[in-house]
DNA sequence: TGCCGTAGTTCAAGATATACGAACTATGGA
DNA sequence: TCCATAGTTCGTATATCTTGAACTACGGCA
């Protein structure tokens, strides 16, 4: 089992960052993770939405919000314990995280008013308009 | 030829704007969009960095940016212009543009002292490092 | 009106990345 | 030593990205 990587904060990049985030799963994983004041494993973030991810996605998410630099695991015991960077993004890109969590709590409080379920990227969208092309 | 589609602003999602921003060229030609006060063709924007893109990636790329809600494009005689929809973007989601175009200021200014050529995003580093797994 | 040049789009195929089940590894008990 | 738990890695099916080649749309000019 590979040790874990974890880039030194001067490479950390925001197309990194912003790759990681695109992402609606990882994109809720992080939002919950900077909400809390503790770590928190790798299972306890399991449910997205509505739906529970598989293990092996869920591995592969945290992995690639490790290597953008997101956030930071340590093995405990048995399990992991994930924090967030944030203080130290703050520092080298400032107001980009809380603009983004932000942006996410904005859209997420749009969308429950009319139940309008589980919103895609614009790419998406389009795609499926699109579709009979 | 498919007329250009615009989302309304109410259908652009951060993952749109984030998955369209998290490209290192896609983030260039809108950041220097964003840098003019006035509409610019899809050509007087292809150079990215020390390259040109070609002309099928770029149309990609400014459907990419156009899909995401991030830019207008309208034709004009045999060429188009494209303008940022910063503020609208700016009403629905305050401070995420700013903060991303800051943060890549930010990056731009710390590549340059040492010379760092073409940064890509923190996961093509880490595979490029891990390749010999 | 027909023809040409320019600006940009669409198509197609190869390269690259993503998702997830199955198999595996690491750790802590019993 | 054996088992359970938490997470990782592998393999493969699927989706997305990149880019040359072919195409469309428009304007100008004879």
């Amino acid at each position: 089992m590979r040790p874990l990587f974890h880039p030194s904060i001067d490479d950390v990049t925001v197309e990194g960052i912003l790759h990681a985030l695109s992402d609606p799963v990882r994109a809720s994983i992080y939002a919950r993770l900077a909400g809390l004041d503790c770590a928190a494993t790798c299972t306890a973030l399991q449910q997205a939405g509505d739906r529970t991810i598989p293990k092996s996605s869920l591995s592969q998410h945290f992995r690639v919000l490790r290597e953008a630099g997101l956030v930071r695991s340590e093995r405990a015991g048995v399990e992991m314990h994930n924090t967030t960077r944030c203080a130290e993004i703050e520092q080298r890109f400032p107001g980009l995280i809380p603009a983004i969590l932000n942006a996410h709590r904005v859209q997420a409080a749009d969308a429950l008013p009319s139940r309008t379920p589980g919103r895609r990227t614009a790419t998406a969208v389009v795609r499926k308009k699109a579709k009979g092309r």
